[in-house]
Formats: structure tokens, C-alpha cells, sequence
DNA sequence: AATAATGTAACGTTATAGGTTACAGTGTAA
DNA sequence: TTACACTGTAACCTATAACGTTACATTATT
């Protein structure tokens, strides 16, 4: 299991993204096609990056969709992980 | 892009886990802890592995949750890719 | 013939990604 | 001080999806 929780990715496209090219939520939401809404609540944690999310983003800042999707993964997964102990499972191979 | 279309992860628990061990989907879901229903969603393509469900992949079959969650995300990020030219997204940096 | 396994339809609940509109708060520039 | 830009977020909408139970038809196998 990984050790520390990772960072939502909203908090990467803010100090990576956004800030080091000094645009605005409400100028990145219009450049990536979606509502200010959409983005801030990414930005602030209450909403994950889609697939087609990490395409937009891609696409904007030129980088790769997959890194984008699997920085959501690892946050989702270190969440689904805590409660690994509680899940009832039975093993099915060693 | 990723050139092949990757395989739904449900068709790698068919063929290298439920198969090999001679498990039915029947029993596959009861140790699962998940309906039958559901299992059998996956296995057919019609559902994807949510990340509990790679945690519960993981108890099972003595693998890592990353290695499912990781399947999903490149087969929903290769559709995804698919409609990257219909995407109005304007660069934001080079 | 009886049983096991399967796919899937029909119904439900809950959650989430997306949209629009609107409002309140903050900061900044004229 | 007034005006404007930016922000968070609430309230409302829709569509999709992950889960559940029950039920039915089909195909195997015993």
C-alpha cells in the first residue's frame, strides 16, 4: 500500500498548471471547454478528473492524458485502500 | 496514443484468473463479496472495475489493486483518446 | 428429469460528472 | 469609492454508472 495520501490532482493543475502561466481558473475553464464550475470543483477537491477530463487537460497544457488519469487513480485507489480490511473477501489463489 | 485497443479488464479476470482456476462466476462473486450480477457485468464489459472492486481483486487473487485500477484506466483512457480531435480545447502552454 | 451456471431484463438506490444561473465575498484598478 | 474580475458555492437540471434483489430463459451437465 502506498504510504502517504497523495494529492488530489486539482491541487497539480493549480501549482503546475495555472500558477507558474498565471491563468485563471475562469481562463483555463474557457480554454479546456468546460463550465468554471467544472474546474473549480476539481481544483478544490470535490470532483475527479474524468477520462475525458485528462484528454482536455492534455491537450491544453501539453502533456499526456495518461499521467493526468493516473494521478486520479492513485488518489482514488489510496482511498479504496483504507478500508481493504473491512472488505470480506475469501481468497481464491495464493 | 496508444495503438491497440486494450482488452476490457474484465476479459483478463475470465482468462487469467477464473479459468485457470476452474472458479465460475457464481462462485467467483460470492468470494468477492459482490452479486453475481455484478461480476458478471465486468467479465461482459458492461461495467468497469470501480477501484473497491480492484481492492477486492486484489484480496482474491494475491495481486495488486494498482495493476487492476491501472487496466481500467488505460482501456476508458484509449476511448476517451478516440474523440481527442472532437475536443475544442485551446493550448495553454507549449 | 434435475441441477448448475449463465446472461440479462426490470426494478430500485446512491453517487458523480456535467451543465446553467445566481449570489456573496474578495481583491484590484480607475 | 465605484467598478470590475475572480472565486467558491448553492440550487437546480440531466445522464451515466455502480451497486443491490428478483426473476426468467437458455445451455450444460449429471
Amino acid at each position: 500500500m502506498r504510504m502517504h495520501n497523495p494529492p488530489h490532482p486539482g491541487e497539480i493543475i493549480k501549482s503546475f498548471c495555472l500558477e507558474p502561466l498565471g491563468v485563471s481558473i475562469t481562463d483555463a475553464a474557457k480554454a479546456l471547454g468546460v463550465s468554471r464550475k467544472t474546474l473549480s470543483a476539481i481544483i478544490n477537491g470535490r470532483a475527479s478528473i474524468s477520462p475525458e477530463m485528462a484528454v482536455r487537460l492534455s491537450l491544453a497544457f501539453s502533456t499526456s492524458s495518461e499521467s493526468w488519469l493516473n494521478q486520479q487513480s492513485q488518489y482514488d485507489l489510496w482511498h479504496a485502500e483504507q478500508s481493504r480490511n473491512r472488505l470480506k473477501v475469501k481468497r481464491l489463489a495464493a
